[in-house]
DNA sequence: CGCATTTGACCGGCGC
DNA sequence: GCGCCGGTCAAATGCG
């Protein structure tokens, strides 16, 4: 209830929008655990335009957490995963602090593969038509930034990045989070890293239109 | 027995 | 104003 003036009107709205793409493995197939998060789904919907449901799925690690995500597939490649994050969470990961050790685990971080279709890795133009915000492209269009992950899906966190954790703190505007990702030059090198190596996430600026 | 998932109903926004 | 559609709720069910 008190949470209402969110969803109240349609006001400036940001969410991750990230591309998965399951190579042909049925690792996670549609485990919504695709991230150290715990999440418990809260509803299913089938969405116009595609043949598959996409299901609603809401942080569970905390009660107060608002994170929600939504996770898809892709109508025009089923191995793809559409996972779309809206809001943020509000405390620090769990697993971050019950894996302190050995991130010596070099296959899961990796690096991305420069020889698959890295064509698409064409890197976000900020154009005055989008007032630098990052729009959702539809699914179709090819500059889409995918990545390929292989077999290595981070069931656990590949690798530790204490700059994408650091709003534990002063969570007043969650939004500075995602701010500091974006202007960041990317002092956290680690946090890209394990970005790349996973997948893509695009930043989501809904506004009223 | 407790918790997560499933599933249909309900609600609100948006387009026509 | 109406209907469609996306998002959420909540009861029922299943599973550990």
């Amino acid at each position: 209830m008190e949470d209402l003036q969110a969803s109240k009107k349609r006001q400036v709205v940001e969410k991750i929008v990230v591309k998965v793409k399951l190579e042909g493995k049925k690792k996670n197939d549609q485990n919504p655990s695709c991230d150290f998060w715990s999440w418990r789904k809260y509803g299913q919907k089938p969405i116009k335009g595609s043949p598959y449901p996409r299901g609603y799925y809401k942080c569970s690690t905390s009660k107060n957490c608002s994170a929600k995500k939504q996770v898809e597939i892709c109508r025009t490649d089923a191995s793809m995963l559409i996972i779309t994050y809206t809001s943020t969470h509000n405390h620090p990961n769990p697993n971050l602090s019950k894996q302190p050790k050995t991130d010596s685990n070099p296959e899961m971080i990796t690096t991305i593969e420069p020889d698959q279709e890295n064509d698409e890795q064409k890197p976000f133009i900020s154009t005055p038509e989008n007032n630098g915000f990052r729009y959702i492209k539809t699914l179709e269009d090819e500059s889409c930034l995918t990545l390929n992950l292989e077999n290595t899906f981070f069931d656990e966190e590949p690798l530790s990045y204490p700059d994408l954790m650091k709003f534990s703190t002063s969570k007043t505007d969650e939004n500075d989070f995602y701010d500091e990702l974006e202007e960041l030059p990317m002092s956290s090198s680690s946090f890209k890293s394990f970005m790349r190596s996973n997948f893509f996430e695009e930043r989501v600026l809904v506004q009223p239109s």
